[in-house]
DNA sequence: AATGAATGAGACTTCATTCAT
DNA sequence: GATGAATGAAGTCTCATTCAT
């Protein structure tokens, strides 16, 4: 399931890869999109997890981004796969509006919100800010630099790159490197 | 095409809607997937003139990356139904690396990647910032933008969002709105 | 089993609604086939033993007829499924010819022969009526009005609707109701 | 399909014995179910049309019954298989009720009901007749002949069992043979 | 050039049946 | 005896692709 889409991985590939019989599948979910829901969520209830942990672990608004950040990165070099699947297939299809799935993206990116707005209370950006807006330009970007990564078939060193994102995010362009 | 990947596409919607024969479909092209690949050509190459106009047209670093997040936003507005073809199918499919499309990729991101560094020789920013995860953060970023606004129905104020996403960038979080 | 032919009832969901496993039906039937027929034959003899009775308790050609198509119009209201079943799919089936049913359904016909031979020898008819015709036309003829009684959902007046197939049979059409 | 109802007739083998190949069925018809029921309306409507025939080209009440007879008879021997389709499988199934199908059973139904009403009319009868009871014994009884002669191979003498059929109906067993 | 009927491989899914526990 | 997980064959249906017209 690495290349090619859900659409190109068969029912009947994924029972052999599983070592089991197609109709076997059937037995533990409804049908073919059932199966790639329910192992989405057991994903997605991970990365919640492990986002809810890293924040707890970390006092401070610098300390708990980097942390959020580390984690997504980490997430997605352990699971690309399937961060994948979720990126290009599962955000776009019709049905995902109102779903679990959606339920889990939203819980997810409040932790992100939540951080953000703690920054302001602790004065370290402007009340004005669009915190949305830097929400989704950490995700995408995050999305992109850990797919280019994928795709170059390099490994990503995790705390290195996490830290340039934080100081990009923080600081700009201008700021350079620390 | 709007709803729905590539795959759930069927050359005869595809024919149907162009007002032609399934048959004929297959006089230009020599399977669904090339047809694909040239419709996005096609566009990329649009997407790449206007990116290079924008840049041509303008002067100054700051102005210049200001014009390319504009046409590239203004792009994903116009197009989003290529847009997420290209984001979620095409980078993806397992003979992308080396493809024309790549290429045709590659040039494109090279455009930013000459205004960045008038900007690094401008001043604008120290010289050993890492310009490929700006890059890399900046398209994932608009990426995801576009994306969210497209899902939430909404429409793209793209002059209002461009100007933003260039302060965020420039000046980083602590800065907060101009 | 209601709605649905013999195809479309599962085993699966003849176990569920008889509270066993899916498993335990194989150890007292070898196939769904034999265990259709199992409990087509126990309905059958039953219905035998209705008939038998019924011809036993009364004395004479037409009351003794009365009884015959009461108890026939009873089992189909009592038990309108497997009438259903016996009627649209195992007399059709390829296997019928010389099982086990097939003599049941022969011993049920002989009890309507019987009486009609007795018919013939009061004198209530003329003896060069064809009885296996009569038989027929009885029997399709009932199958009819109580499938059309089941179809249109209302309930069979089983004495009252056996009254004037009985008049109708012997008087036929010009004699009108009694 | 003459042995075997229609869930045990698969798509690929009716492609087979047409000469054609699986998919070319689904360019003609929606689903296995549109197939049999095409079919099934245009054998029915034939049916409908012989049965109006028959009923133009005779006068007098005993003289169209008896024709209606045969006709329903012959249509019968001549598609037996298509009868017992319907007898079968297509009345009973759920979404019988409101189809095209049942329309068409109707007015073909309505035809016999009209030349009874006629026979009411002509003074053949006591007005007092129940006429659907005389109907479904009618067409009913005919099945049951009409099948026991199919199952058990021999051909059917339309011409002589109509008119048995039409005297028993008339004056009842009484009467005996004319 | 253009059509669209025809193909046939392959997809998802169901379900009668088996068998280890 | 009893279970129900597991099998795998077979079914309906879709669709990219071809080709006679």
């Amino acid at each position: 399931m690495v290349r090619g889409g859900f659409a190109e991985a068969s029912v009947a590939s994924v029972a052999r890869q599983a070592g089991v019989s197609d109709g076997l599948i059937y037995r533990y979910f409804d049908s073919k999109e059932a199966l790639r829901d329910a192992v989405l969520a057991r994903f997605y209830k991970r990365v919640l997890e492990r986002a809810e942990q890293a924040v707890a672990a970390r006092a401070g608004f610098p300390a708990r981004l980097l942390g959020l950040i580390e984690t997504h990165l980490a997430s997605f070099r352990d699971d690309r796969a399937l961060c994948r699947l979720f990126i290009s297939e599962v955000r776009v299809a019709a049905d995902y509006a109102g779903s679990p799935l959606q339920e889990l993206n939203r819980r997810y990116t409040r932790v992100l919100l939540k951080v953000l707005r703690q920054g302001v209370a602790e004065g370290a950006m402007q009340p004005n800010i669009d915190l949305r807006l830097v929400r989704d330009m950490l995700y995408g970007g995050m999305e992109h630099v850990a797919w280019r990564s994928v795709a170059e078939g390099g490994s990503l060193d995790v705390p290195a790159v996490a830290q340039r994102i934080l100081a990009l995010l923080l600081h700009g362009m201008e700021a350079g490197l620390a």
